[in-house]
DNA sequence: CTACTATATAGCCATGTAGCTATATAGGAA
DNA sequence: TTCCTATATAGCTACATGGCTATATAGTAG
């Protein structure tokens, strides 16, 4: 239990996969376009995503060409409570609310194929 | 914000702090009955505290002889929901419980000068 | 099938951290 | 002052992690 707590917290505790985590509460994404909105590598995406995936945060979602990423809240009580907090909490941050912005300007078409 | 919610999650995510944490819920505790509970050395423990102090969740008190650590919720509302989660989270802990069983053991008269 | 493209994985490097031992510091007792 | 003891710090080692590039994989289109 404590060791399910602190590999999740781990997970949680890192600036990009939040960023991600708050992406993902607005739109499901494939992984280009988060790379596009985080500033960051195909690949760090990627090992990011399998983090969260492997605290069954997220799941993924073949859409042909695309696979997209989706927020599966569907841990216990404790863990929606937390995560509703921290979502919570940074509501109002800057880079948060730039990376929102951003994302308007994804386009999975134009974007991929790097 | 999003870098102080990364640097406190931080903080949070190691099993020995948030043992620590739950420990000081109970009662104010000195470093050597930390490190007698957790069973690790007396530096560690003076470490892991200093780390909690660098996020605003203990303080120290002078007991004559001793350090008394002290928990000092007194963050803003979304650390404190967290820390109220996180706690009800981990009651049911084997390890948790065991700890605060071992805690009645300690006698600081005892445990120190090692 | 082949060609193409989105994503995953491997491997490298730099950095951070948790444990430890040894030692320094600080504060009480005499 | 000196002695003593609780705690802090320094410095070490081993390990984990996050970024990157290069490459492998998988799934779609033709």
């Amino acid at each position: 239990m404590i060791t399910e707590y602190e590999k999740i917290l781990k997970v949680l505790s890192d600036q990009n996969r939040i960023r991600i985590v708050k992406l993902l509460e607005k739109q499901k994404l494939c992984v280009c376009e988060l790379a596009f909105v985080l500033a960051i590598k195909q690949p760090s995406v990627s090992r990011h995503l399998k983090k969260l995936k492997g605290v069954g945060l997220i799941k993924e979602e073949q859409d042909s060409f695309w696979t997209n990423y989706v927020l599966t809240i569907k841990g216990h009580k404790h863990l929606i409570t937390l995560i509703r907090t921290i979502s919570a909490w940074l509501n109002d941050d800057d880079q948060i609310k730039e990376d929102l912005k951003r994302l308007r300007q994804a386009d999975r078409t134009q974007l991929c194929c790097s």
